[in-house]
DNA sequence: TCGAATGTCTAGCGCTGCTAGCATCGAACT
DNA sequence: AGTTCGATGCTAGCAGCGCTAGACATTCGA
């Protein structure tokens, strides 16, 4: 069975040449830099074998996404995991997550904005995003009030603060005012 | 000077249709349907008409979304005016605002997701955007603190609902409690 | 050693946004 | 009134997109 476990673990490898190739072009270039021949080129294979590892290009923007979420949960439990007052975990926490939206937008984009299916907020969610929604709740859980449910103050918090990091991107917002409305944001939740 | 007269009249006419046309194909069946071709099937010319009218697709985009703009900014005064207590005008606000986003979801899309170079928060940009944020500007003012100030406060609260309106939109929030958040939100900041 | 199976490639389909170049048609001038 | 000329909208086509059918090696098991 030796040669059948090295053809896996080859597929294995490729498999994530793909995934690390597709994110590495989207960070340097963006999303529609992604193209199947563009990727095929840059991990030296034929279009066609993305399509042997992928039912199609969604699925691998769909790939980089979970991977990223699980990168940002880990950051974001490193933040709060770094303070013991919860006023100040949640407000780390807060900033790691400005500041991955803010360096790595095209991540960001694939796991927050783009259509992409994962589910989200069921039981069936992959474990990096229940991970990543973890921290959030915990961080949060310290300023409920008593007639608060946990999980819909979680929700909100993360609902400002992707709308600041999506408008942030988009420049929609006014520039060098990112602090302030981290401020005034946290200065209303904590 | 009446011939040329008359054919602006039609060129501006022709304009309009087009806008109007992606604007319902899109809200009908989405922008990845707004094809140049399709377009022009719709509105009864060959393609290249389109690029005598604007410069490309993007530039089509940006006009459908200017006009929706411009329509949000009408909604959210009419809810606003509705009410002569602050936090009733809050309320009433951002329920017209989540209410738009959640109703013409493609819309929204290309007013404040896709990237289009409309100009946000300078002194250029264009009127129907100024007088949409200037509806949130008049409904927050009357609960800012002192030491807050009012555009950033504005900017902030603004963040959250677009957040909200995006995730759900996404469906990355839990159905079924959109209430309950607006009302969280609502009671953290009014 | 030979047939079967596995893996990869070339070539191509129906789309996309966009444009060069050619008719056609109406206004204006002699 | 006849001719010229400019404006206008068309056909046809380019390069690139996601994706796939079918041919071609290469390698495996008998």
């Amino acid at each position: 069975m030796s040669i059948q476990e090295r053809r896996e673990r080859e597929r294995a490898e490729r498999h994530r040449l793909i995934v690390d190739a597709a994110q590495e072009l989207a960070e340097t270039e963006g999303w529609d830099a992604v193209t199947t021949r563009r990727l095929a080129e840059r991990v030296e294979y034929s279009q066609p074998v993305l399509y042997s590892h992928f039912k199609g290009k969604d699925a691998i923007v769909r790939a980089v996404a979970l991977q990223a979420i699980g990168d940002l949960a880990e950051r974001l439990r490193a933040a709060r995991a770094a303070h013991r007052s919860p006023a100040k975990a949640l407000r780390a926490l807060a900033q790691a997550y400005l500041d991955f939206a803010a360096t790595r937008p095209a991540l960001y984009d694939a796991m927050f904005v783009r259509e992409v299916d994962l589910s989200f907020g069921t039981d069936e969610s992959p474990p990096e995003l229940r991970a990543a929604f973890g921290e959030f709740v915990a961080a949060v859980a310290p300023f409920a009030g008593d007639d608060d449910d946990v999980e819909t103050l979680t929700e909100v918090v993360w609902s400002a603060l992707h709308g600041q990091a999506t408008l942030n991107q988009g420049r929609r917002l006014r520039p060098d005012h990112h602090q302030a409305r981290l401020d005034v944001l946290l200065s209303r939740f904590s």
